[in-house]
DNA sequence: ATGTTTTCGGACAGCGCTATCCTAGTTCAA
DNA sequence: TTGAACTAGGATAGCGCTGTCCGAAAACAT
């Protein structure tokens, strides 16, 4: 019964044409007045922009996305959505992103090379406009698939040991000298035996402990019977174990560096629990600063990272590379500040 | 000098042409054999799919967005990253669309209904396969927007209060029945003075909130002067606060109801410093156990939640209306579970 | 006054798919 | 046997944009 009106298309959708039609003008120069693409006379610009406004033109992503060869994503690897640490980089990203009009397009590699890779490969479909991917430690075909893509990138978290030529575009700070500050701050306040106990050992949790290797080394105390890695997930429950179990075989151990501030938020619960005096008996120190170390009891000295900041920043280097300017630095490097609280 | 060769494309993608060439049958042909649309003779599929893997085909999203106006995204929109239960929720969700090849796209609310609808305009440009939203307080413009799009849709954690002849799909659990439900065993255990104490008031909240009061009211025991409701997010720091508010302008509280976990934890943290007994003097409860939360002095009674089963299962029933199918009940009721530990 | 360069708008051809229509071949009932 | 009803493949026309090419007019140089 209905018949198809020319005008009158399926999909509802006003288009450029609609706009161009409207405003007297070809669909190139609708094109070019909203996207500020070569000179157009100011005056056009304005109609154009008036009569896309009153039709509430919308420009259709996916038609943009074929024709350009372009999309609007931006895709963000992240290991886990299980820790803090990578839900807040993703939230500043994220809004910083959409701020530009930019839509974000997460994946979760699991700290699984294999996974990230294939990840990548999809989000590459989406010939997303940017890549923001966590840590340096890509595999080989996920750093030929990004240079490959063309696609600007930028890392989050890590910064790479030396800068030479081609060194990727980073925004992090210095783990290693995290790790390495906060076990000096321990020996200052006459710390001896500082044991090191980490999970989840992703690289950056590895940097810390040589920084804290490092610092011991230098000056003299080191004993590597005090390193307490374990590959299993991070958490609070874990904390207490490892704290356990420090204690019951190394009780001469002043100060433990927990890797991640879930375990020594635990460790402190099971120091209460086990009735062991922190810090008197032993000293315990975390990493991040995360949301209730203040709140413990003793409050938890720690390093706080400006994860938050490495997000947004991150994201501003994106913009940047993606307008295709080139950043003032390649490399960024937030540092990190310690908090010292009462748990040493 | 490089002269365009036909076969030779921009992109060097393999694109549907390409193999359609390389197995000597239609465009149309490969299209439907790959997606299994239509009737095709089994042996030319057998061909397609071997060519097209030979080749290393893989479909544009982009172009098949244009073409038929569906897109292989999934729009989730949650209230916040900073709360653990949503982070689960998104976590889950993702993880069931991906595995059936949707891309999520994740928009943040901070529960603000007009960035609700922002959000929403902007995702529905991307032409949604489905639609993922937490709760069911969605404004008018938003709900106008959701059903003019057509686009299936799943609300998360709410379920409405009766089951008229158009109701939304959901899958979540009865809030004001844990809220009613824990009210009762504090009720039973011989607590008198029940106290509720709650942050970032959204809807879930309230409702727990009408199930700690009809659950006292039941009893005879509703004291409208120990609701404590503070309008700003929920934080370990904000708990503590409050807790000693109460105690302090409340002394004869026997128990609190604490509407979030983190906000019963920074109680129980609050309890240690103020030496108050937990849980002879007090019992504190709270809701979601969320981490941490077992691991409290005294580890913490709570309701737990399903909420990466929600996530999921709302990702099922959202593949199930994408496929067109009709879920077999539009309402699924995931409970709760009380966690009764030492802290009442 | 003439030639040369620059500016700015339009025409047009895709981007890589899907959906619709069409047709030749086949099956089946009467 | 004949025509109707179905099957399975191909041809074709977009989806709504962008990028490239073109040319008229304006600006500038000589």
């Amino acid at each position: 019964m209905s018949l198809p009106i020319k005008n009158h298309r399926a999909s509802g959708r006003v288009t450029l044409t609609d706009v161009a039609r409207a405003a007297g003008v070809s669909p190139s120069t609708v094109s070019r007045a909203l996207r500020g693409e070569r000179a157009v006379d100011p005056a056009l610009i304005e109609r154009v922009v008036a009569v896309s406004d009153k039709l509430g033109y919308v420009p259709d992503p996916a038609a943009r996305a074929l024709a350009s060869q372009r999309s609007n994503h931006v895709a963000i690897l992240i290991p886990l959505l299980s820790n803090a640490l990578f839900v807040d980089l993703l939230d500043a990203a994220q809004k910083t992103l959409r701020a530009a009009g930019y839509q974000t397009l997460m994946g979760v590699t699991h700290y699984d090379s294999g996974e990230e890779e294939q990840l990548l490969r999809e989000q590459l479909l989406h010939r997303p406009a940017g890549l923001l991917m966590t840590g340096l430690d890509q595999n080989q075909a996920t750093q030929k698939l990004m240079a490959r893509s063309q696609v600007p990138c930028v890392h989050l978290m890590d910064l790479p040991a030396s800068a030479d030529s081609d060194t990727p575009y980073c925004v992090g700070f210095r783990q290693i000298e995290a790790g390495a500050s906060l076990t000096k701050m321990l020996l200052q306040q006459g710390r001896r035996r500082i044991a090191f106990a980490a999970a989840q050992l992703d690289p950056r949790v590895m940097q810390r402990l040589y920084g804290w290797r490092s610092a011991l080394q230098e000056a003299n105390l080191y004993d590597p019977t005090t390193e307490w890695l374990n590959p299993a997930a991070s958490s609070l429950a874990l904390g207490g174990i490892m704290f356990e179990q420090i204690m019951q075989q190394r009780p001469a151990v002043d100060a433990i560096f927990f890797c991640n501030d879930d375990l020594a938020q635990g460790a402190l619960l099971a120091a209460l629990r086990l009735g062991i005096a922190v810090p008197r008996q032993v000293a315990i120190a975390g990493f991040n600063d995360l949301t209730g170390s203040d709140q413990m009891l003793p409050p938890l000295t720690t390093v706080r990272t400006p994860r938050a900041l490495i997000g947004e920043s991150a994201a501003n280097m994106l913009l940047t590379l993606m307008r295709g300017e080139t950043p003032a630095r390649p490399l960024v490097d937030l540092g990190f500040e310690i908090i010292q609280r009462q748990s040493t």
